[in-house]
RNA sequence: GCCUCUGUAGCUUAAUGGAUAAAGCACUGGUCUUCGGAACCAGUAAUGGGGGUUCGAUUCCCUCCAGAGGCACCA
């Protein structure tokens, strides 16, 4: 990597001057006038050594070995270092991208770490709704980001299926089939996507009479502990919509390209919290109150949570603490990462105290991390009220909006006709539309709420998905007219767009490790929108076909670089390229 | 009431303590005898208020204001 070489160029110069700074840093200056690489280290430098800055970095200028590397250094006030890298070696880099390279940009950093990552996280008996769309597509965009830098990468998935949640949803079930004279067998006829509605409509159902009648809720608490015994009179049906949920969920898993290596369940954890959490009540880890086993968080900072409930029965707290040592079992992680909406910080950080005085080993290796939530104008979505966006209505309205722009897009020509052709359409619709959301919502910050929107949010130009799934149509259009050639470039002197586009190729490996050790994946869409830019310019500027060969053959060479770029950067964010659109 | 997080152009957002705060949308004006116009170029416009630390603060600290989330027997 250009950046690191540049590091250690800097780090014997320093050893020259007989410096020790173990931390030098070479960042990306914000205005190319100031080169392709700058360090600070003069500036920070300058006070402990007392020097001024300007003159230190003349200094470790001089003291930089040569480097076929730069091609130019300048000292810039207030006392940066600027360095300029050779068009030969940024061209050098054009052989090694090549088209169907599917691994440039990858290293081997984290060389086969093991790393869990656990997301989506739905829970059955109730909506798939557009969290878990977003922990999805930040889980996914997480997973791929560490396999790149080397890591062995397992996903998980962690579903509530039992809990209070499933008990108001049964007892909705209950009530509802009552009310309207229907059966089990009834309702089994009906399409997948009706039964989970009406699983949906008793939650709601369900929540709303637990807040407000009494006798309902304390039906409910009763149903809840029948269902973690498995109760004759409630396992049927649980077992029953416990499957249709689960399968509902494998069709979304199926449309959104992810494939879990594991999948957890509450009910398979209750057992296991609860030993856990009784064998550290004599140590002192947990107290009793009130008939509930809790954990006082207050001496750290925190606040106190129940463990165990005065019936007996784990909460969320116990299962979640007992799952960390099922994982573990079942793959001996390097690093656990847990991904959630940010409304269970605090949460979090309760569960995660208890396990670091009961297991600091695995504490050591857990990582929570979350992304914000995703509001609606009118307010908090909450599928208790059924106010909510459900995962499959966002990708529907998408997909028909990215179906609407698809025709009036004369230049779109499927291969095929009729039924053929509206089916074809359709699904390079949905992969716009996914496109459209997953870039929506990766090229922010995580952890930031997101003020949703559709026609706000959900953008198809502009810095879009869309928009570098047509940048990616355009480079593949022209290779298909012209392949690019294999011949090696030697001597060849870029325009201002080419070199523009060349400082870009090298840095694309440097981003994908900043993006994975940050857990940001929007550094990986900040740099493919400034990229598909800056060729869309060069593009606009300059003819790739119409030229001498010499020229033809670099241009067809980098426009085949810019595609396998945009095409591995896309990935990253789990975003599909496609070949006309 | 207590704890945590967030306040950047009209809107949605970028910016490991660094240089002239960067984009998209919207608006205004422009490009093109299209290698695919979901394109390209230009313009207007911003760090919630007040202190502090620092050579340097959107970033760190304090305070005030505004919004969001959470505060035992839900997940």
């Amino acid at each position: 990597m250009i950046k690191e070489q540049l590091k250690q160029l800097v780090a014997s110069a320093l050893t020259k001057l007989k410096i020790t700074e173990p931390d030098i840093v070479v960042e990306y200056p914000l205005h190319s006038e100031f080169g392709d690489y700058a360090t600070n280290i003069a500036l920070k430098l300058s006070k402990t050594l007392k020097k001024n800055p300007i003159t230190l970095a003349e200094e470790i200028v001089a003291a930089i070995p040569s480097s076929p590397l730069i091609a130019h250094m300048e000292v810039a006030t207030p006392g940066f270092i600027n360095f300029t890298i050779h068009t030969s070696t940024l061209i050098h880099y054009l052989d090694e991208v090549k088209l169907k390279n599917t691994q440039f940009g990858h290293t081997d950093t984290l060389q086969k770490k093991k790393v869990m990552i656990e997301y989506t996280d739905p829970n059955p008996f109730k909506e798939f709704h557009i969290g878990h769309l977003y922990s999805n597509i930040v889980g996914e965009s997480l997973a791929r980001l560490y396999e790149a830098i080397g890591a062995h990468v397992e996903r998980a998935c962690y579903q509530g299926d039992v809990g209070l949640h499933v008990a108001k949803s049964l007892w909705g079930m209950n009530h509802f089939m009552k009310e309207e004279s229907v059966d089990v067998a009834h309702l089994e006829a009906l399409p997948l996507e009706e039964r989970v509605k009406f699983m949906g409509r008793a939650y709601a159902y369900g929540a709303k009479m637990y807040e407000e009648n009494d006798d309902a809720k304390h039906a409910m608490h009763e149903l809840n502990k029948k269902i973690y015994e498995h109760d004759a009179s409630i396992y049927d049906l649980y077992k029953t919509g416990r499957t249709w949920s689960l399968e509902y969920f494998n069709t979304i898993y199926k449309k959104l390209g992810t494939t879990f290596n594991h999948h957890f369940f509450e009910s398979e954890v209750g057992n296991e919290g609860i030993k856990y959490v009784k064998e550290n009540l004599k140590k002192g880890i947990f107290k009793e109150s009130k008939g509930a086993i809790i954990f006082e968080g207050e001496q750290y900072g925190l606040h106190t949570r129940v463990f165990i409930n005065s019936l007996g029965l784990p909460t969320y707290e116990a299962k979640d603490l007992a799952l960390a040592p099922t994982k573990y079992n079942t793959f001996a992680y390097d690093v656990s990462i847990i991904v959630t909406g940010n409304e269970i910080n605090d949460y979090f950080k309760v569960v995660l105290k208890a396990l670091e005085l009961i297991n600091p080993l695995l504490r050591a290796k857990t990582v929570h991390l979350s992304h914000g939530m995703v509001r609606l104008p009118e307010g908090k979505m909450s599928s208790r009220s059924g106010n909510i966006i459900t995962g499959e209505w966002l990708i529907g309205e998408a997909t028909e909006k990215a179906r609407d722009i698809i025709k009036k897009t004369t230049k779109t020509q499927l291969s095929s006709n009729g039924k053929e052709h509206d089916h074809e359409q359709h699904v390079l619709a949905e992969k716009v539309a996914l496109a459209a959301i997953r870039y929506a919502l990766l090229k922010n910050t995580i952890g930031k709420n997101v003020e949703f929107d559709f026609n706000e949010s959900i953008s198809f130009d502009g810095n879009s998905g869309p928009y570098l799934q047509y940048t990616y149509v355009r480079c593949m259009s022209v290779l298909q007219k012209q392949i690019s050639p294999e011949t090696k470039m030697s001597t060849y002197a870029p325009n201002e767009e080419e070199i523009a586009l060349l400082r870009y190729i090298p840095k694309f490996q440097e981003i994908i490790l900043a993006a994975a050790l940050n857990k940001a994946p929007n550094l990986i869409s900040t740099f493919l929108f400034e990229f598909a830019a800056l060729f869309n310019l060069f593009y606009q500027k300059h003819s790739i076909l119409n030229t001498s060969d010499e020229t033809k053959t670099f241009r067809l060479k980098l426009t085949a670089a810019v595609a396998q770029i945009l095409k591995n950067g896309l990935y990253l964010l789990g975003i599909e390229t496609v070949e006309k659109m």
